[in-house]
DNA sequence: CATGATAATAGGAATCATTCTCACTAAATG
DNA sequence: CATTTAGTGAGAATGATTCCTATTATCATG
């Protein structure tokens, strides 16, 4: 965590957003949590350190700032994690029982098959990809 | 529509739900509206004919049946549509901007990469995958 | 075709994640 | 140091969805 900060800094004063001590708290809590999280498991996490509407706030901000990226779980609740350029490109797990997600990498040739994929099926439409999301469904160990 | 009724009048029966006239149209509706739609759009397709409570509820039967599909969208909104033995297999364009989702159906070649796919990411990890979404994101005609 | 058993409806209240408001505080800049 | 601007915190507000309860419709069959 200490290793991604200073880039972490440098990109949001580049945007005029401070690095206070609630986000850098929340950007590491996340980094050591390691998957996509919700803003209560995040918030109770750090034991209720940080207000929820501040936490929401942050979250949002740092998503703006492309220092995070959220994900809208089938369970309806919104999960965080770090974003691609710190964590890699990568896909997710998803558990239909309880929501829970996982991080999966693919290799370059499944991530080249994707991106055809995706040319391919938006190729005769009068949507203008921007990206893709694939999302393996499935029941954790816990679940299952 | 009413060549896919008694198919849909049969798994129910078969399940001791009641095809009542309010869910006759919201299944209607959903089919004439053609992509997946939330539940306030249906609404008011039906000109509040149903009230929300019972749509819901009916949303919730129906979905549970197997005769519509529901999707979280990345707007946190439920968006259903018919189940894929009436649409066939398909994914979603999604707008990015305006949440908005369009259907796209995968060529056979294409699904079988898919489901290769799936194979290979969650080979090693201990999940059990049941299935898989593939969205691809991007801009409607509208919001370009 | 009457009758009971059960499922469905309607309307409103309740939930829950998320967002907003606003007064207050901390940080950066000059 | 003063000023400006961003951030915080507490709680209220929002909005989609779900739950509750009394009432009504539907079904199977006697």
């Amino acid at each position: 965590m200490q290793h991604i900060e200073p880039s972490v800094e440098q990109r949001l004063t580049a945007e005029g957003i401070r690095l206070t001590g609630g986000r850098r708290r929340t950007i590491a809590t996340l980094a050591a949590m390691g998957g996509p999280r919700t803003a209560a498991e995040i918030h109770s996490e750090t034991g209720d350190a940080i207000p929820l509407s501040t936490l929401y706030r942050s979250l949002a901000v740092l998503t703006d700032a492309g220092i995070l990226a959220s994900h809208h779980g089938s369970d309806g609740v919104i999960r965080f994690e770090l974003a691609e350029w710190f964590t890699g490109h990568h896909h997710h797990l998803i558990c239909v029982e309880c929501g829970a997600t996982f991080d999966v990498t693919p290799t370059p040739e499944q991530e080249r098959a994707m991106t055809q994929l995706v040319e391919e099926m938006a190729a005769d439409t009068d949507f203008t990809a921007t990206g893709h999301r694939f999302e393996i469904e499935g029941l954790c160990s816990a679940c299952r």
